[in-house]
DNA sequence: CGGATTTGACCGGCGC
DNA sequence: GCGCCGGTCAAATCCG
């Protein structure tokens, strides 16, 4: 700093270079200072604001979903409860015998004993009597019956959810090992867990994810399951403060070394961490999506700030770079740029997982985004068959993966070309109402790297829902060399049927959830009519916990609910190109 | 006044 | 080693 030549000069790139360097540093000192940084992040998952969902009427749809997730096992109860009283409310309403059947059935016990004594007074009456009684314990027994199924229904459901969520996780965790194929005993660890036991593999991988040694905390974890995946992610909101997982997050960037004199000197050390950490071989994958959008950035649900544009060599339309602002140190950045042949499509790649939540609007691009990666991770013939499956049959996972996945509608690419691997989503055709019928899902290329990693990098958002369990994880994936390995060898096959599982899975998840919300809320059946594409509702509400802030992972369910208050970024583009038909 | 943009310079990688 | 090229930085500027 003391060497940094008269602020005037810009040719002395080195000595900005070294600027760079310690810019870096103050963010990383920042980031410690902010211990409760993570408590940042959290926030800002809460903040997400409701717009997003307003903009959409199937972000509505998520939120309500998001909610019966998340509240899964505590909330559960509470949530039956609620339901009971509902359902008896409305018989009540209906029905004028009813209300005294009402009345009855609180006191079914007893009504035994009633009975008899009216019985005592009067004969007509006492058949009467019985009669209603009669009926109102048939209602009664009905009503529980109903309403213990709809328990169970619910405990299905979040059974479901959690294995997805699990074998997920596994998948991810397999297609890692792939990739980095390094000596690394933990990763021969993971392997074999999850081989086993989905559950604990979650939990396994989360560990082996994270970043910083937990390894005490990692067995309880473990043998605990998804809740004890919560109380990791309050030790992952530690570390989020930390500048360690800052680095891993950034995961790609890698911090410009200064010109030699500093490089001479101690400074670079404290840097040196983040450096070496954050210092990888392979580019991080990309994600880019292809929209139609007259304004000149699409929204994606987060803020973004410019900070760079070039004239690319190809087209006369400039290029301009954003990086993620809705969280300190969030290392994900974009670059948008009009198609050279059609102005009117706007590309936009982006890079880097985040390192905080999203709104329910970008979780739901995410999804759609990660999961046409895995479709293309899966391998040409998946694709293949998914592009069958969308002509006709339904049963067929890709089918369900565009049902549930409305971006998905259009055409998703894999490219290997370039330094790092890109998955490009083509929404610019699709009709507007037709998420099916125009779709097609096209494999070019399969890269030697791509990897879930890969969806993770996924612009909008972090992993859908590995989010939620794995709230340190986004920032190993996303940045492993991928070169190292494709997804090559004997394990293969196993990555596709994880795959395919993957996507069949949420489906079906969701159509499940959204029935069972819409029924539990007895007021928005929207979901039903519109369906899977409550996908993504449960994707977020992974999400919006997942992250990692203790606070988040503290209540859950409530943060992502409650969050969505004020926060209040102006309901900037109605471009939503991407979410309505573009 | 603080935060976002603008914009020309700077850097590292790559091909020649 | 040089120049191109994709990215990034950061001073200057703009804007609410
Ligand atoms: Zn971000």
């Amino acid at each position: 700093m003391e060497l940094r030549p008269p602020p005037k000069q810009q040719h002395h790139h080195h000595h900005r270079r070294r600027r760079g360097g310690d810019e870096e540093e103050e963010q990383e000192a920042a980031a410690m200072e902010h211990g409760h940084l993570s408590l940042h992040g959290g926030s800002g998952g809460a903040f997400w604001r409701p717009r997003d969902e307003e903009e959409k009427g199937g972000g509505r749809r998520g939120e309500i979903k998001e909610v019966d997730f998340f509240l899964g096992s505590s909330r559960d109860v509470a949530a039956s409860r609620r339901h009971d009283d509902a359902f008896r409310g409305t018989h009540g309403g209906s029905g004028d015998v009813n209300i005294g059947l009402d009345l009855l059935t609180t006191t079914t016990t007893t009504t035994g004993a009633a009975a008899g004594d009216a019985a005592a007074g009067a004969g007509e009456e006492d058949t009467t009597k019985n009669h209603r009684m009669e009926a109102t314990t048939a209602v009664d027994a009905e009503l529980r019956r109903v309403v213990e199924e709809n328990r169970r229904l619910r405990g299905m459901l979040d059974e479901l959810t959690r294995s997805y969520s699990a074998l997920y996780h596994q998948y991810l965790q397999v297609t890692q090992q792939q990739n980095h194929r390094h000596p690394d005993h933990l990763i021969m660890n993971s392997n074999r867990s999850s081989l086993t036991q989905t559950h604990r593999t979650a939990a396994t991988t989360q560990q082996f994810l994270e970043p910083r040694p937990s390894s005490t905390a990692q067995a309880a974890a473990a043998a605990a399951d998804v809740d004890m995946a919560a109380s990791d992610d309050d030790e992952a909101g530690g570390s989020d403060a930390s500048p360690s997982l800052t680095s891993n997050t950034g995961g790609g960037n890698k911090i410009r070394r200064v010109g030699g004199q500093d490089e001479t000197a101690a400074p670079a050390r404290e840097n040196g961490e983040q450096q070496t950490a954050a210092e990888l071989p392979c580019r991080k994958p990309r994600v880019s999506v292809r929209a139609r959008s007259e304004a000149p950035m699409i929204s994606d649900g987060c803020q973004w700030r410019k900070y760079g544009q070039k004239m690319a060599k190809g087209n006369p339309c400039p290029r301009a770079y954003y990086r993620c602002t809705m969280a300190i140190g969030c290392p994900v950045r974009k670059q948008v740029q009009r198609c050279a042949e059609d102005k009117t499509v706007l590309i936009t790649t982006y890079e880097g997982n985040h390192n905080h939540q999203l709104p329910p609007a970008a979780t739901t691009m995410a999804n759609t985004t990660s999961a046409a990666a895995a479709m293309l991770l899966s391998g040409p013939a998946a694709s293949r068959d998914g592009a069958a499956a969308l002509l006709g049959h339904h049963h067929h996972p890709a089918a369900m993966f565009h049902h549930s996945f409305p971006y998905a509608s259009t055409m998703a690419t894999l490219s290997a070309s370039a330094p790092f691997p890109t998955i490009t989503l083509d929404l610019t055709q699709t009709p507007a109402g037709g998420a099916g019928a125009a779709g097609l899902l096209h494999a070019l290329h399969r890269p030697p790297a791509i990897h879930p990693g890969a969806a993770q990098a996924m612009p909008f958002a972090v992993p859908p829902q590995l989010a939620m369990y794995l709230p340190q994880q986004r920032a190993a994936p996303g940045m492993l060399p991928a070169a190292s390995a494709g997804l090559g060898g004997a394990r293969q096959p196993s990555v596709m049927e994880t795959v395919t599982a993957a996507l069949a899975d949420p489906n079906f998840t969701t159509a499940l959830a959204a029935a069972i919300s819409s029924v539990v809320a007895g007021g928005a059946h929207q979901s039903l009519s519109t369906t899977p594409r409550s996908a993504s509702g449960v994707a977020v509400a992974g999400d919006g916990n997942g992250n990692g802030s203790s606070a988040a992972a503290a209540s859950p369910a409530l943060t992502a609910a409650e969050a969505p208050a004020a926060s209040g970024s102006p309901p900037r583009l109605a471009t939503q190109s991407c979410t309505t038909s573009t």
